[in-house]
DNA sequence: AATTTATGTCAGCCATGTTGACTTATATGC
DNA sequence: GCATATAAGTCAACATGGCTGACATAAATT
């Protein structure tokens, strides 16, 4: 089912980003990046547990491209936070309302209940009480 | 959520997989063998959605090292059936034995009640009722 | 002043997806 | 029975997005 389920939910996503010559990759950054304003560059890296030379390519991309800008930090002026530009933004929204349509849709047939019960089988699923506690969850018990 | 569930479910997969020179386009090949012995390569490619020639790649390597044997179809001599050798099971068994301690996890946690509604989101993200119908789902209300 | 940390970069490798063109064997339809 | 369609396989080339290793720079920290 997480195999279907996530290659059908990325799959519009997908085809919007292929049109602009992006890939599935500059998604996940332009989503964290618009879902965490002013994120490091390390934070991205553990947020997607991927190299930076891996993300380096697709943000100098997204940079050079003018979907997100860098600016220094003001208390450690060696990083460099992301934010999405206006043109990041809209296309952050143009991806995610796909999502958020199909997500209403199953949301709507399934119910309030079962969309409860998906949050916490999802969290059961993941490994590490660092990426459950990015959905508010408290820790799991052993 | 997805992301995190996703890739947290197949690391463990890909990390046994790795130590024997195999990726998880291999494991997705034996995972459908072993859930419908005696699939046509044709009937590997509607589920995975991919060309024969990525799915050659993998299908071939898992013959040649004897995860996979092709016989030819009574019926239909053109089909090559597929099926997996005990080596294959027993690969099969251990990667999925790793999954199933997961979601045991999972569902311990959150409960039958939860499962139900895990199942029913997932349900309505997935595109097709063809894929929904692995699951014995029945349509989908427009 | 020395070390650590945050970031960036070059170069090359690997896995897995793609397109396009073509072959072989077998089944099926007229 | 012949023409066409289908199941499967193959060769070649390319794209994406992971990876390792090595090294550089600037700024913070000790």
């Amino acid at each position: 089912m997480l195999f279907f389920g996530y290659r059908d939910f990325i799959s519009e996503p997908d085809r919007i980003l292929a049109d602009r010559g992006l890939g599935r990759a500059h998604h996940r950054v332009i989503y964290f990046v618009g879902r965490y304003p002013g994120a490091t560059v390390s934070s991205l890296l553990s947020i997607l547990q991927i190299t930076k030379q891996s993300l380096s390519r697709v943000l100098s991309q997204l940079v050079e491209e003018g979907y997100i800008v860098q600016r220094q930090g003001a208390s450690d002026r060696r990083q460099r936070l992301l934010t999405l530009t206006e043109k990041g933004r809209a296309l952050e929204e143009q991806l995610t309302e796909t999502q958020r349509q199909r997500l209403a849709r199953a949301y709507r047939q399934a119910g309030a209940e079962a969309v409860e019960g998906f949050r916490k089988v999802m969290l059961g699923i993941m490994s590490d009480d660092e990426d459950r506690s990015r959905f508010g969850a408290t820790k799991r018990r052993p």
